[in-house]
DNA sequence: CCGCATCCCCCTGGATACTG
DNA sequence: CAGTATCCAGGGGGATGCGG
């Protein structure tokens, strides 16, 4: 699936949005990140608390051929691959941000919490 | 289920948000009104094509009892229900401008459409 | 006109085990 | 470490029909 998965069907830019972000984890693969915009396999798993392998991969991959997350594999030993935001990626989670605030005033009753 | 459904299991505020929002409609179901914040159920089931009766009412309930949305039904024969949303719906639906000018950007390829 | 009741299908996502 | 390979359950949501 290339940039979204319902071509045509949408109403507005929110809904097409929604089907790109539309996944259990996908919103925290974009938040865990952070500033630093980058994380690798494994520190995503741990800071995803539930997720399993085979989903967070299914996501990561959704996400990649959306075009919001780059994947890159470096050839070593013990392999290791580094996901990072792309530009539009970054602004996905810079839009994302009124969302969060309005989260936590009316569902979190104002918690103290990123974002 | 009253606001969100899954309790102390927010890694931040956006997917606390997103929580709300999960349902193929939902987002739709905010936009319609517009700026004139109030809908019938008829007119609201027109202008989402494709949506069941069923469907409609079912996630209409949970917008409902999640507090983004009002319910007023008039003891009129025909029957008349007006679906409105609340002042933390509004806010919501501001929330969610950036997202869904990001979706017309990156997605729809900035076709022009309304937010 | 505005729904609710039923039935049913599909798809997401979870559990578990195995590989380069 | 970073994934695949299977298997499987649950539930959202579509189709249809009835009721106030």
């Amino acid at each position: 699936m290339p940039v979204g998965r319902r071509p045509g069907a949408y109403l507005c830019g929110t809904d097409a949005a929604m089907d790109i972000i539309d996944g259990k984890w996908k919103v925290s693969i974009l938040w865990v990140p952070g500033e630093r915009g980058t994380c690798r396999f494994g520190e995503l798993r741990r800071r995803l608390p539930g997720v399993t392998e085979k989903v967070l991969a299914a996501q990561l991959r959704e996400l990649e051929a959306d075009g919001v997350v780059h994947r890159e594999e470096y050839d070593e030993v013990p392999p290791r691959v580094e996901y990072t935001l792309t530009r539009s990626g970054l602004q996905l989670n810079e839009a994302l941000e009124p969302l969060g605030s309005w989260g936590r005033r009316h569902v979190l009753g104002g918690a103290p919490a990123p974002r």
